[in-house]
DNA sequence: GCCAACGTTGGC
DNA sequence: GCCAACGTTGGC
C-alpha cells in the first residue's frame, strides 16, 4: 500500500537522506515513482510536492512577480460559510488560486493544497536562499495562544522544530547559535537564559486531566527490535539531547518572555495588554491586522477569531469563553458521575499484545477487577462524564467543547489497547513513524495501540489488502502474526437479545464510550472495520449483534488469522485456518475432535472456512468471509461429533432439510468438507421490512419469522416462513 | 467515499 | 523544545 518495503528501517541514530526529522518529502508522489526510485527522489520533484505555489512562482516562474499578497487569504470575515474546520476559511482563496495557477502555469502541483501551507510565509534568508519562516498562533485548544515556529526550506521541507531543521539542513549551515524560535543567529552573543515560568505539569495533574494519558504517544515504547533512531520514547527521551546540549540549553530565544506569569498554569493567553500582542518581531507581525473583539471591543492584532471564525475574538476573551470550565477538566455526560476512576496498575499493563489469548480475555479484563490505586503510578483516567452546559455564547465553549471532545475521545485509557506501551513497530502506522524510520506521513498511533472503544474505525487494526485476499480465499504470504482474539462476554449478549431494540449505535461520534466499542452495528459503505473483519451484516437485527466476531490483527503483511467465538461463554483454547499450514507442535491426540481438527487443516477446504477449538471442547466451523452469503454461519461439532448449523447465532430449527441431506455426525474431513459446500448452496435468509416501518427512522429494518429457516435457497431470499407472516 | 497527507495541538 | 498523533482536507 504505500512505500514502506523499500524503506528500512535506520539502525544507529543518524536519520538517513529520506528521513528529514520526520518530514521527508522525497517520495510523496504516486507510489509507482517513488518505486522506481528507492533513493531520495530529484528534488525538483519532490519540491514540488510539497513546496508552495508561492515558491513555485519565484522558483519556477521567473519573472512573474506575483502581488505580495497574491496568496495571502483574504479577511477571514469573508468566508463565513465555512463555519468550521480550522482553517478552512482560507482553504477557498488558496484553492482558487492554485487553480489559476495550475491553468497558467500547468504545472503539477502538489497532491493536496492544505490552507495554511502558502500563507504567511516569511522569506528568511538568513538561513539561505529560498528558506522561509513562518509563525503560527494556535487558535485553540489549552495551548491557544501559543507561537509555533515553522520554517520551509527551499525544497519545500516543512520544519517544525530546531532538530528537524538541523536534520533538513544537513549540516550546510552551522545552527549551533541558531535560535530557531526567533529565527535569528546569536554569533558571539551570550543569550540571557530564558526561564520557563510556566510550571511542569506533574504527572498526576496530567493524568487526572482531560486529556486522556493514554492517548498520546506517552511513551509509546519502541521495540528493540525496531529500534532506530529512537530507542526510546519515554518521558525521558533523550533522543535530541544533542541537540539540546549544543544548542538549546546554551542558546536562547529573544529575551523577551511570553510565558505567562507564575502561577498561570496553563496556558491561556494574557489578555492583549499585558501579554504581547501575537505578532512579534516587527517583520513578522507586521502582516497582521489590527481586528477589534468582537465581544470585549478591544482592539488587537493577530488573527483571532472565534471558533466559526467568524468574528474576531481577542486572546483574553478566547481564554474567558474556555475558562468557563477548567480548562483541563472535562466532563462528559454519562451514566454516574464520578469524574475519574482510578486506572488500571500499571505493571498490568502488557508491553505488548504477545498472543491471541491475552487479547481474547480483554473484555473481560476490562472490567477492571482489580483497581489498586496505591499503585506508583497510579493512573486515572477520564471516563468521560459529560456535563454538556449549553452555552449560549456563539464564540463559545459550545464549538469549544466540541472540539475538545473530538481531540479527547479516541482513547479511553481502560482497553488492553490505551494500556498497551509499546508500538508495535510493524502496523502502518508505526512503519510510517520516524523513529521506525518512516517519512511521518500519517501520523498516527499504532494500529494495536488505538483504542478499541473510541478509536476510529479506520484506525483500528484491520487486514490490509482484505479485500484482494480474502475474496478469492487466498491467504498472504509470510509469516504469521500473533493473533489476538478475544470474546466479548455475556453482557453484551444479555444487552442485545432481552431486548427487541436495534441498537445502531455507531459510537464513533457519540457518547457511549463507556461500553466497548460495537463492532458488529457498522455496515455502511466500503470500509467496515469490525476490529479487524469485515462483516456484512446481511440484516440489522438484533441477532447479528450477537455474532461475536474477531479478526486478528490488521498488519500489512500479516496473514489474516480469525478467530470467531460464536458461544460466547466458550473462551477460544485453539484457532486455525482450514487454509492454514498445519502448524507444528502437538495437539492434544486423545481428543477425536482435535484429530478432526488436525486433518481438517491439512485438508483443502472450502473458501474461507475456518475452525477454531472452543472450550467444550466444540469444534466450529465458521465462515468469514464477508462476501459469503454465509458470512455469520457456523457449523457446531460437539465431542460426539454432532452437529448443529447457526445463522447469526441463531440455531437451525432440527427440522431444516439440511439436516437431512448429511449425516447426523461429521466425524470425518470428507463429511464436514460435503456439509461445507453443501451449505453454499444457501443464502441466509433476508427477512422482510415489517408492516409498520419504524417511525422514526428511515432505516429499513428487517425482520424474521421466528420460524425463519435462516438458511435458504440460494433463488430465494427469504424463506417461506417469513414469507407467510407478511402474507406472501 | 476513501484515505494519503499534513496542519495543528497536547503534553512531557 | 520536541514530537506524538488528532482531526480534517481534498485529490483521486
Ligand atoms: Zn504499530
Ligand atoms: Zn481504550
Amino acid at each position: 500500500m504505500n512505500e514502506e518495503p523499500l524503506k528500512t528501517p535506520v539502525p544507529g541514530g543518524a536519520p538517513v537522506e529520506q528521513v528529514v526529522g520526520g518530514q521527508s518529502i522525497q517520495k510523496i508522489n504516486a507510489k509507482a515513482e517513488w518505486i522506481c526510485e528507492p533513493t531520495p527522489a530529484p528534488k525538483p520533484r519532490a519540491a514540488l510536492n510539497s513546496v508552495t505555489a508561492q515558491e513555485l512562482l519565484g522558483s519556477e516562474a521567473a519573472g512573474f512577480e506575483p502581488p505580495v499578497d497574491w496568496f495571502e487569504p483574504l479577511e477571514d470575515d469573508d468566508y463565513d460559510n465555512e463555519s468550521l474546520a480550522g482553517e478552512s476559511e482560507r482553504s477557498e482563496s488558496v484553492a482558487g488560486s492554485e487553480k489559476l495557477f495550475k491553468k497558467i502555469y500547468k504545472f503539477p502541483m502538489p497532491r493536496r493544497k492544505r490552507s495554511q501551507r502558502d500563507e504567511g510565509w516569511d522569506q528568511w534568508s538568513i538561513l539561505g536562499e529560498g528558506w522561509k519562516r513562518k509563525e503560527v498562533v494556535r487558535r485553540s485548544g489549552s495551548s491557544i495562544g501559543q507561537k509555533d515556529v515553522y520554517y520551509l526550506s527551499p525544497r519545500g521541507d516543512r520544519v517544525r522544530s530546531r532538530v528537524e531543521l538541523i536534520s533538513v539542513m544537513e549540516g550546510q549551515l552551522d545552527l549551533s547559535t541558531f535560535d530557531y524560535k526567533s529565527g535569528k543567529f546569536y554569533n558571539g552573543e551570550v543569550q540571557p537564559v530564558r526561564i520557563r515560568h510556566r510550571a511542569k505539569r506533574k504527572v498526576r495533574e496530567r493524568s487526572s486531566s482531560e486529556s486522556s494519558w493514554m492517548e498520546r504517544g506517552d511513551g509509546a515504547d519502541t521495540p528493540d527490535s525496531h529500534t532506530t533512531s529512537t530507542p526510546s520514547l519515554g518521558p525521558k527521551n533523550l533522543q535530541t539531547s544533542r541537540f539540546l546540549n549544543s544548542a538549546g540549553g546554551t542558546l536562547n530565544k529573544d529575551s523577551r518572555d511570553e510565558h505567562p506569569p507564575a502561577g498561570e498554569t496553563n496556558k491561556l493567553p494574557l489578555p492583549s495588554s499585558s501579554r504581547p500582542l501575537p505578532s512579534i518581531n516587527g517583520e513578522i507581525g507586521s502582516e497582521d491586522d489590527i481586528l477589534v473583539c468582537a465581544r470585549c471591543g478591544i482592539s488587537f492584532t493577530g488573527t483571532w477569531y472565534d471558533k466559526q471564525r467568524k468574528r474576531p475574538c481577542c486572546p483574553n476573551c478566547w481564554a474567558a469563553s474556555k475558562s468557563k470550565e477548567h480548562p483541563l477538566i472535562r466532563f462528559r455526560k454519562g451514566p454516574g458521575s464520578a469524574a475519574f476512576v482510578p486506572q488500571k496498575p500499571y505493571n498490568d499493563i502488557p508491553d505488548v499484545y504477545e498472543d491471541s489469548l491475552s487479547f481474547q480475555s480483554e473484555f473481560a479484563e476490562s472490567q477492571h477487577p482489580s483497581l489498586k490505586s496505591s499503585d506508583t503510578e497510579n493512573f486515572s483516567v477520564n471516563v468521560d462524564v459529560d456535563v454538556d452546559d449549553d452555552d449560549d455564547d456563539d464564540m463559545s465553549t459550545d464549538d469549544d467543547d466540541d472540539w475538545h471532545k473530538k481531540r479527547k475521545r479516541r482513547a479511553c485509557g481502560e482497553c488492553k489497547a490505551c494500556l498497551c506501551r509499546k508500538d508495535c513497530g510493524t502496523c502502518d502506522f508505526c512503519v510510517d513513524k520516524p523513529k521506525f524510520g518512516g517519512s511521518n506521513k500519517k501520523r498516527q498511533k499504532c494500529r494495536l495501540r488505538q483504542c478499541q472503544r473510541q478509536a476510529m474505525r479506520h484506525l483500528l487494526p484491520y487486514q490490509k489488502g482484505l479485500r484482494q485476499h480474502w475474496p478469492d480465499g487466498q491467504l498472504l504470504p509470510g509469516r504469521p502474526r500473533p493473533h489476538y482474539t478475544y470474546s466479548r462476554k455475556s453482557d453484551f449478549k444479555k444487552s442485545r437479545e432481552s431486548q427487541d431494540g436495534l441498537d445502531f449505535t455507531d459510537n464513533e461520534d457519540d457518547d457511549c464510550n463507556i461500553k466497548p466499542i460495537n463492532w458488529t452495528t457498522a455496515s455502511a459503505g466500503g470500509s467496515t472495520y469490525l476490529f479487524g473483519l469485515d462483516v456484512k451484516n446481511q440484516l440489522p437485527s438484533t441477532q447479528l449483534d450477537t455474532m461475536d466476531l474477531q479478526l486478528a490483527n490488521g498488519l500489512p503483511d500479516g496473514v489474516p488469522h480469525i478467530s470467531v467465538n460464536h458461544n460466547n461463554s466458550k473462551p477460544i483454547t485453539q484457532i486455525f485456518s482450514l487454509a492454514e499450514n498445519p502448524p507444528s507442535g502437538g495437539a492434544d491426540i486423545d481428543n477425536q475432535l482435535m484429530t478432526l481438527l488436525q486433518s481438517l487443516r491439512s485438508s483443502a477446504m472450502p473458501i474461507m472456512w475456518y475452525a477454531i477449538m472452543v472450550e467444550g471442547p466444540q469444534l466450529q466451523l465458521i465462515q468469514c468471509s464477508k462476501q459469503s452469503s454465509l458470512s455469520d454461519t457456523i457449523v457446531l461439532i460437539d465431542p460426539g461429533f454432532c452437529y448443529q448449523v447457526t445463522v447469526q447465532k441463531q440455531p437451525l430449527l432440527p427440522t431444516h432439510p439440511l439436516y437431512d441431506r448429511y449425516p447426523a455426525r461429521l466425524t470425518s474431513v470428507t463429511e464436514v468438507v460435503g456439509l461445507l459446500l453443501g451449505l453454499e448452496d444457501y443464502v441466509v435468509c433476508q427477512g422482510l421490512p415489517p408492516k409498520e416501518p419504524l417511525s422514526d427512522s428511515n432505516l429499513i429494518i428487517l425482520e424474521r419469522a421466528s420460524t425463519c429457516d435462516f438458511l435458504v435457497n440460494k433463488k430465494v431470499s427469504v424463506c417461506t416462513n417469513c414469507k407467510a407472516l407478511r402474507g406472501l
